[in-house]
DNA sequence: ATGAAAGCGCTAACAA
DNA sequence: TTGTTAGCGCTTTCAT
């Protein structure tokens, strides 16, 4: 059927053992050697099968990767500075979408690990004590990007949420001198949580008092942030500012202030999260916090090489820098 | 190290094979001993090697999938197609990002195929004779999604580029009753080529002279868009409308034009393709060509479960049907 | 520098 | 219904 280095030592009249060599490079065969079974392996079109290859050194030069939503653009530019990174030291990607479900990702970490990954980089909402389990008996290095984990078991890459948060809030509040709205996703999503946290401590740092009156929950999409955009005004709350937990939200709050003939930012200032390709996509274009989504999908793969090359390493909980963009849509 | 199927077997008191028959749900097993095993292998906490299963069975239950670049929200929808159909039969993906760049298409295609794959699904710019050649040699079934194979020799999912982008020039033409600028992407790239072609029958068809100067060319990017609106205006063409190959561009082309106080549509129509998110993320929402990706990443998954199966397929190309979205960005 | 041979963990005849 | 056994294609000691 297909031609095995079996085919390919007995052309070139040498062992198996010597046609492995050189297919991997080992130094340890002469030269005329080498030429010899290099010119019959083009000869016969012969392709080395991973697979028998990963049996017999268990490792696979793939690793797992988990992620809520595939499609969603946040995540896609997380995906890919972990594949660029990965690539670069020859490692495939085994990719899944999870939907946060964690059903699905004790699933999808389990089928990974049958495959034999050399690693998984994990992202998701929240991480329990059974995905700790899972992790721990896993025989393979796992890291979490942009994924908290709050006992700090697991490597993880994040930037500081708590504090960009706090940091947007205080930005917005030095010019209304009052609480801005909060328009954010679910609780159960960790990052949300320390969203929270931030928002809450700039107030209290700014001495205003919290009204959770001005705190309103919803899909974190474009078309939550039209919902909750139109339930803040349905309930009367017109804030000098709003504070939204991600840029596809922020969106579609400004654009549902604008379509209440709201002006951004000179009737409600708007601050978003992320800096995903859509806050230069609106006009006005969108303050923001920069979130390196690619930078951390690409230090997570990178921290999970070191882990998987055994190399030792100074910090498991790595926190990448955040800033903050000032556009048009706050003052 | 690893509990193996040979140590389930001699803690169950049964053989491998039967071990196996448990594993792989093989009918024919006592139910008393079905159990016996079944609770060895929970005890042990065994876990199926996926990769020695593949060396013996020669099938990977796992499939390669080559995309321009993951990121980009047109193609992360199609790679969630492909994902959740593959997911669906119990597939999963190696998932790699091209940049449609030739070289790491073939290098991929081959990493693949030496990872034994079951098949691949490949998305990319244009199919060369060396990319046949390898499909062709390699010995699993191949599928491409949303990208032309002119010779018809691959099975491919697309919608008809050509018929959608005469039926968008056609509508702007009935309205302004002249010729609408066409911005576009690099003539490389095979489905702009197509779109071309429909630019240029749908000119024809309403007995309007070509006029090349009114083709701008440009990245297929929100900021190749900005650029080719201020190219165009430069040149001082002021066309009543414009066709724009992309929606990312035709976002660009949209703030491009309002940033120098030309009104969409009032001025100018701006007519997109592919109704990705930022369609409506944009105000005026952009009218567009409903380019079906997840539907297209899905169907040609679909069609891949068939030919690794081994099963009889009627059509190896199939045309998915696309339809046109009047938003805002035209009267 | 090269070869022989024993696995890696599993599937799939074939036998019983 | 169950067991035996021969591979799958490669890596990796251990000899030579």
């Amino acid at each position: 059927m297909s031609i095995t280095i079996y085919d390919v030592a007995r052309e070139a009249n040498v062992s198996m053992a010597t046609v492995s060599r050189v297919v991997n490079g080992n130094p340890n065969v002469k030269p005329t050697t080498r030429k010899k079974v290099l010119d019959t392996i083009e000869r016969l079109g012969y392709r080395p099968n991973a697979v028998a290859r990963g049996l017999a050194s268990k490792k696979t030069t793939t690793v797992g990767a988990i992620i809520p939503d595939i499609s969603s653009s946040f995540f896609s530019e997380l995906a890919r500075g972990i594949e660029d990174i990965a690539s670069m030291y020859k490692y495939n990607i085994i990719l899944s979408s999870s939907d946060q479900n964690q059903d699905k990702e004790v699933h999808l970490i389990n089928t990974m690990l049958e495959k034999q990954v050399d690693g998984i980089v994990f992202m998701g909402g929240q991480i329990t004590d059974e995905h700790i389990q899972q992790f721990n008996s896993a025989h393979v290095p796992v890291v979490l990007a942009a994924t908290k984990d709050d006992t700090k078991h697991i490597p993880s890459v994040n930037i500081d949420y708590e504090k960009a948060a706090y940091e947007a809030t205080t930005d917005l509040i030095e010019r209304t001198k009052e609480q801005p709205a909060l328009i954010t996703g679910g609780k159960h999503v960790q990052a949300n949580g320390y969203k929270y946290q931030g928002y809450v401590r700039a107030l209290e740092k700014a001495g205003i008092e919290l009204d959770e009156s001005y705190i309103f929950e919803n899909e974190t999409t474009y078309n939550g942030g039209i919902d909750a955009a139109g339930e803040m005004l349905e309930k009367g709350k017109r804030p000098k500012a709003v504070f939204v937990t991600t840029d596809e939200m922020a969106v579609g709050v400004i654009h549902g202030l604008q379509d209440a003939n709201i002006q951004v930012p000179e009737d409600v200032e708007v601050f978003g999260f992320n800096n995903t390709r859509v806050a230069l996509m609106v006009r006005p274009t969108l303050t923001t916090i920069v979130q390196p989504m690619y930078d951390i999908g690409a230090v997570a793969m990178r921290l999970l090489t070191k882990y998987m090359n055994k190399e030792e390493v100074e910090e498991n909980t790595v926190i990448l820098p955040h800033r903050m963009i000032e556009r048009d849509s706050t003052k």
